[in-house]
DNA sequence: AACTCGGGGAG
DNA sequence: CTCCCAGAGTT
């Protein structure tokens, strides 16, 4: 009888009590420690630093960080700055939008808030733009100590695992239930090292492929370590097959080497970024061409560029047309000539800045051979 | 509740 | 190739 019972996995139910104090032995003695916006926790560095990691990894943020808070080491010089500069150092980061509003926020931070992040409050705090419920809870938490909830992609795996959450956490269930968690396991004191062990856990240990769970403290705690399915939690978001999408981008070239872009529009894809005139297919760059330059020269088209977004796939083929006379006709707002060897202070989507690259090069090669 | 919004690291 | 990362905003 007894043997029945002792074949079930039995957990000893960690109390958030003891669950805090594992965590916070194990951070004490491998936490990180060295990570740029851990030093100098201000809100602003901090708040910097969780925008720029949204969705992002923390080997991809690091050089951006540190060129963003050398050109703006305090919340006013990011309100003062153009929008355009903005986006130039964002470049390559992606989901521009949290940019845009970066910028808006320190904006209001400086006008509304007399240049004081609202950490009182985390409803305060996730009044502004780009701020929700964890990236609030995580600012408040690492730079004031105070009582703050976070539940982060790090958070939610290891919680996920820790109880055998079933579900993937998109889903509002799943995610109320891990909220709920780590609500539960959040403590009353040492928020700042509690929240910062949560991710540290998270992304060295507890992580997606290959965990660690030799070296984790909580292996013997950890219900989906004893049914031997780590892999399984959380469970992964179910996938369609991502549609094709076709472009052509037209890089027309004045006589100077110069090249012309557009502004996107401020909402949606790559939003505000420069990019290049972008048409559905062949006849409709025709059509453009026949009004804005119908003397202009088109060369063959360049190899396809094909570019995944998260949710399409974009296959791009430049067509490169060189102007016969000279820029002017196609000088209006929301355009600019840029000079790919002299580049500009702004933001460029990823495809297209490759695309500049190669022109510049295609260009400095050309001007060696006529020498 | 489902969809939109990027780019790259890692397997 | 696939998966998803210190998520938030919109529909």
């Amino acid at each position: 009888m007894w043997c029945a019972i002792m074949l079930q996995p039995l957990f000893i139910e960690l109390t958030p009590q003891a669950f805090q104090a594992r965590l916070l032995d194990w951070f004490d003695r491998h936490g990180r420690t060295s990570l740029p916006w851990q030093q100098d926790k201000t809100p602003y560095r901090v708040w910097v630093s969780e925008i720029m990691l949204q969705q992002t990894q923390v080997a991809t943020v690091i050089p951006y960080y540190q060129r963003f808070m050398a050109r703006f080491p305090r919340v006013e010089d990011l309100a003062q700055a153009a929008p355009d500069e903005v986006l130039h150092l964002w470049t390559g980061l992606g989901y521009y939008a949290r940019a845009r509003n970066l910028h808006r926020a320190a904006q209001i931070v400086v006008e509304v808030h007399g240049g004081e992040f609202p950490v009182h409050s985390v409803d305060a705090m996730a009044g502004l733009p780009g701020i929700g419920r964890s990236t609030a809870g995580a600012i408040i938490a690492i730079t004031s100590g105070r009582r703050a909830v976070i539940l982060d992609g790090n958070v939610k795996r290891v919680l996920a695992r820790l109880r055998a959450v079933e579900g993937w956490p998109g889903r509002t269930a799943v995610a109320r239930e891990l909220w709920r968690l780590a609500e539960h396991y959040t403590p009353d004191e040492r928020l700042a090292d509690y929240t910062q062990a949560m991710m540290d856990l998270g992304a060295t240990l507890c992580t997606r492929g290959k965990p660690s769970c030799l070296l984790c403290p909580f292996n013997d705690a950890c219900q989906a370590h004893a049914r031997g399915e780590q892999s399984r939690f959380p469970e992964s978001k179910p996938r369609k097959t991502l549609p094709e999408r076709h472009a052509r981008m037209l890089l027309l070239c004045d006589r100077e080497g110069r090249v012309m872009l557009e502004q996107r529009p401020a909402s949606g894809l790559w939003g505000g970024l420069w990019s290049f005139p972008q048409f559905d297919d062949d006849a409709a760059l025709d059509d453009w061409l026949a009004i804005h330059a119908p003397d202009a020269q088109r060369e063959p088209a360049w190899p396809t560029l094909s570019h995944t977004f998260s949710h399409f796939r974009l296959h791009i083929v430049p067509q490169l047309v060189r102007l016969a006379r000279d820029s002017a006709a196609v000088t209006e707002p929301g355009r600019l000539w840029y000079n790919p060897r002299e580049p500009a202070s702004i933001g460029l989507a990823a495809p297209v800045k490759t695309l500049l690259e190669t022109l510049a090069h295609s260009t400095t090669q050309a001007e060696e051979r006529s020498r």
